[in-house]
RNA sequence: GCGGGUGUGGUAUAACGGUUAUUAUUCCAGUUUUCCAAACUGGCGACGAGAGUUCGACUCUCUCCACCCGCACCA
């Protein structure tokens, strides 16, 4: 035949010589594995992506049934996989391989106090009054010239007044970012708590008791991985601001005379963690931030930026060089001081805190970006995601080549043979067609498929088939696992 | 929160104030020794929610909800 071979298995061949209506197949389709893969696109639109995620379910809307609600979102099946191993990863990078970097787990509400310390509840509770004709916003203390959250007080002293463009001012409002409960079964202004906007509250409080515990010096990390909250004015772009989300957060406490050094090292390492899992280079910036765009807290900052959908680039990871503000804001509220004595230069002083901060729902959503490709396979065209062999959600997918019960039962034993060897997540799948379990799988971004025929009844072997290449390999099934392995 | 746009099976869509709501695809079952979304047969599955107008509303009106875009917000 004419037909270029691209690793065509033994199998495949004796098929084709054997099943004349096969090979028609291949010809009327373009000629299927036999022609070159090319690349046609790899630019994905927001709408692509969301319906692709809800399609093969990667993320629902939050109580769809109920009709949404704004700012949430479910991870289904394939999603939650995928963002257990990105979680899985970063802790592997950021805590196991680190000598002196340790993890914790801390409490979403804390004590209102700490919220206070850190500049969240005045942060957080800014006092805004419309211009009731031109709707533009103002800080209504900023217009009364006084310095206070009170409402009433700010109601009184701007009774009368006109916004800066002349025109009345509505009343005064709270715009509260921090969800706010009740602890306790009064529900008074003293049991009033919040769900925490960052994580970071509870690496602060925990730092001593960790350092204490760990027998660490400085300098050394504390890590975390857990949800923030905050109420967003309004949510947009899928899962770019959400309401309820999880951070990756590690504060690497520091001697300030180091803290510049460290700093560039960690966003170093930030650059190359996204590397690693796959986020595409060349969609990425950094961007530092100016002084009035910079936290109440940091000294310096940068975002690494991605550029979304093909659009502008926006945030994906902060590191911010926090200084001494959160230890000396918490040492000053709770009376504990938190300074440090040096052992080595018999000096004391409060360490400086370099933190690097994602989300998690951004992080998912510029793999997910980076993975997404449409190739042409002769006349067709295949979605493949593809995800590095690391973080796919499933790794490999066993596919019979027919539902006869001689070959399920032998796909079943191969199924058990690698899951339990492996503790890996992994499919199997004998529904319709296996071209078309190999396009679900591509669909997916499962890096392996195993295929077991009906040749492998006589000989003990199956065949491999890649991702990527679509190449295919016999291998005996003794010998499977170690053809799997991540490359 | 303001302004604009959009809501029909899982996904993508068509039409209409009046029979059982169109089509494709996905999905499921079956046939086929099925290796890159083959074919054939059969099947499940939808008008975002609530009010109102009307003999009758997926269609018209109102309210709400969600999503997208622009502002504002993003400590």
């Amino acid at each position: 035949m004419h037909h270029t071979l691209i690793g065509r298995s033994a199998c495949v061949y004796n098929y084709n010589v054997r099943r004349a209506n096969c090979k028609e197949h291949f010809e009327k389709n373009g000629g299927g594995l036999y022609n070159q893969t090319n690349m046609a696109n790899n630019e994905v639109t927001l709408e692509t992506l969301t319906s692709l995620a809800k399609r093969r379910g990667f993320v629902f809307q939050a109580s769809e049934i109920y009709g949404g609600l704004a700012g949430f979102w479910d991870y289904g099946p394939y999603g939650v996989e995928l963002v257990n191993n990105l979680k899985q990863y970063w802790w592997q990078k950021f805590v196991r391989e680190q000598p002196n970097v340790y993890g914790i787990d801390g409490a979403i509400i804390q004590n209102t106090k700490l919220w206070k310390a850190s500049g969240h509840i005045d942060g957080f509770n800014d006092p805004l009054v419309e211009d009731t004709v031109t709707r533009k916003r103002y800080r209504a203390d900023h217009l009364a010239g006084v310095d206070t959250n009170d409402i009433k007080k700010l109601n009184e002293l701007l009774k009368g007044k006109k916004s800066p463009d002349g025109n009345p001012l509505g009343e005064v409002r709270t715009f509260n970012m921090m969800f706010k409960t009740y602890v306790g079964a009064l529900e008074d202004e003293d049991s009033v708590v919040y769900l925490r906007p960052e994580t970071a509250g509870a690496i602060f409080t925990n730092y001593e008791l960790v350092r204490d515990t760990t027998r660490s010096k400085v300098p050394f990390g504390v890590a975390q991985i857990g949800k923030g909250f905050r109420n967003e004015i309004s949510p947009r772009e899928f899962l770019f601001r959400v309401r309820e989300f999880d951070m990756l957060e590690m504060e690497y406490f520091t001697r300030p005379s180091l803290a510049e050094a460290d700093f560039k090292r960690w966003k170093e390492f930030c650059w190359n963690f996204l590397l690693e899992i796959g986020v595409s280079k060349d969609k990425m910036v950094w961007y530092q931030h100016k002084d009035d765009e910079r936290a109440h807290y940091a000294a310096d900052s940068w975002d690494i930026q991605y550029k979304f959908f093909g659009g502008d680039p926006k945030e994906l990871w902060g590191i911010a060089n926090r200084t001494d503000f959160d230890l000396k804001a918490h040492s000053k509220a709770s009376g504990k001081d938190l300074s440090y004595f040096d052992p080595e230069s018999n000096e004391r002083f409060t360490p400086y805190v370099v933190e690097p901060a994602i989300g998690l729902g951004r992080m998912f959503l510029s793999v997910l970006d980076s993975a997404y490709t449409e190739e042409k396979v002769g006349n067709e065209t295949r979605i493949v995601l593809k995800f590095k062999p690391e973080i796919a959600p499933v790794k490999v997918a066993v596919l019979p080549l027919s539902k006869k019960p001689d070959l399920s039962s032998l796909s079943e034993k191969v199924y058990k043979e690698i899951v339990q060897k492996t503790g890996w997540n992994i499919e199997y799948d004998e529904t319709q067609s296996i071209g078309k379990r190999y396009r679900r799988q591509d669909e997916i971004g499962t890096p392996y498929c195993v295929t077991i025929d009906f040749e492998s009844l006589e000989d003990g072997q199956v065949t491999i088939r890649e991702r990527d290449s679509m190449k295919q390999t016999r291998v005996a099934i003794a010998d499977v696992i170690n053809h799997l392995k991540p490359s």
